[in-house]
DNA sequence: GCGTTCCCATAACATCGTGTTATCCGGAGG
DNA sequence: CCTCCGGATAACACGATGTTATGGGAACGC
């Protein structure tokens, strides 16, 4: 028996008579008369005894009612759920962010996916970006966005954004007067520094060093966010990237571009092996419009 | 989705590629290529991802093959269960036969019955005439064999064999020498009379008055049987119906038919508003061809 | 590097299931 | 007796689903 078969019988036992029926599923008389008549032929198995014009179901078919309307129920489940799945409903994300992405970026990207699926469930997680990977390995997250990619056989790393070095001050320091910061410039202030073991503090640290600056730094931190506190209680400048000095103490701190500082990439990172949700593929464009957003501002 | 459609996606997620699902249904790989193509156009859902000519299951198709497993069951359920509605398992039939009946066309008809559907349940019991009808119209009883039939509005009365009055005497009277018997043949031997208040009672009443035979009776019985044992003790002899004569005490009795006695119906009694079963028609078949039987013998 | 192989997609066509309208037949009821 | 109602049948239309042939991209081995 298929579907369209299940579909008449049932309407034949709750109309009770093939024309009702008929009217039921908005088809003409004859085709319900014909199917019917093909569903008996195929099981072998009368259905309706044809009395007096009449139909009267046999208690055959009242038996496979009984199974049928299980069924057809399950059926009918099968295409809500695929309703409920293309509204995000019962769909899970979860999303992991590295701390400089953490601050306005994704929070952003994930409240706008949050209003377009409602019915959705969103997980969202600040993680040290070295931490990023297990958790996708392991299937414990979807989706990470980092400011470094990988080469993780398992893991797929799409470009979604780009980040750069800046220079943090307090609001009204000297070098507000300038647009532009020349590696010089920062050569004669207390500058506050990242730990070269994070990644950041790396590529930070290798930038100073081909640029020739080497700060006297007293406080050395292992993030931006921790770098932008210091430098807006005075303790003085950070190099950091701009996202951070962006979204950071911002009405206590300015910030400004550092000539010839390298353009890095932000990335979206998931599983190879799997395939992105719906949610996962909008996530990467809002993430991505929300990356680009923030560097015009 | 329809129930094809549900099958496809179905193969797909098993197979894990869309050749593989073609030689799993045995159909064509451009069929599947297409059907999938369509079921994700109409669902407005990305179920695979296309990735390096291989097909990736999104998160969204893992969610709905949970959901498509249990109604692929349901549906193989129901087509299972229409197989076995043709062997009769699982269907049962009450059937209630009228004394006279009880003793040998009905259990060989139903013995026939029970070595044709050997999965069906059959549940027989003998019953006066009178409380067939309750029986059947409280849908306590699929079935009655009776000897009389009815004008109930609610039941359908149907001929399947006849019956006639015969007199039963001990083996070895003086009557065992004639083939036919007349009226006057019983005249000078003692009755056992069949009460009045029976439907047989009545009908033996009638065509012994209008027969004339006023026997003198001593004895008063309710059923063939009884009036059967009783002439088997040598109490007298007995006008009962055939079926039973034939059928009661035979190695002590012996009975012969009688001149102008009337030719009776048996009827298979059934509710008039539902249809029979398999079971049931076949039953009125083989009761019909066993009561043929029993007349021929 | 190049041919081979595997897998998916597309095109063109065949067939069948399922829909339609028109019509007939039998039973019920005024 | 005629009409109405419900079911069955015939003839036809169309879309779903199948087929074969073919092309393109990625992976693999020589």
């Amino acid at each position: 028996m298929n579907l369209r078969q299940i579909e008449v019988f049932r309407a034949v036992m709750l109309a009770g008579s093939v024309t009702d029926a008929a009217r039921l599923l908005h088809v003409s008389q004859p085709g319900i008369s014909r199917m019917l008549a093909h569903i008996e032929l195929q099981l072998g198995l009368r259905l309706f005894e044809r009395k007096k014009g009449r139909l009267l179901p046999t208690p055959e078919a009242q038996a496979l009612h009984e199974e049928v309307s299980e069924v057809y129920g399950g059926i009918r489940r099968v295409t809500e759920r695929a309703e409920e799945l293309k509204s995000g409903a019962r769909l899970s994300l979860r999303v992991l962010a590295s701390p400089s992405t953490a601050l306005v970026a994704v929070p952003r990207a994930v409240a706008a996916l949050a209003s377009e699926y409602p019915a959705a469930r969103i997980y969202l997680e600040t993680l040290p970006t070295r931490e990023m990977l297990g958790r996708l390995i392991r299937r414990e997250a979807d989706l990470a966005i980092s400011t470094i990619p990988t080469d993780n056989a398992l893991l797929a790393s799409k470009p979604i954004g780009q980040w750069r070095l800046v220079c943090v001050f307090p609001r009204g320091h000297a070098l507000t007067s300038k647009r532009l910061l020349h590696p010089r410039d920062v050569l004669n202030e207390r500058l506050i520094s990242f730990s070269r073991d994070t990644p950041q503090g790396r590529i930070i640290a290798d930038w100073c060093a081909s640029s020739q600056v080497e700060a006297a730094s007293s406080v050395e931190v292992r993030s931006g966010q921790m770098a932008c506190a210091l430098a807006a209680c005075g303790a003085g400048i950070a190099i950091v990237d701009d996202l951070t000095a962006r979204a950071c103490r911002s009405s206590e701190l300015d910030f400004r571009p550092i000539v010839g500082s390298p353009l890095l990439g932000i990335f979206a990172l998931a599983h190879e092996g799997f395939a992105p949700s719906v949610l996962g593929k909008r996530m990467i464009e809002l993430a991505a419009a929300s990356l680009k957003q923030a560097g015009r501002g």
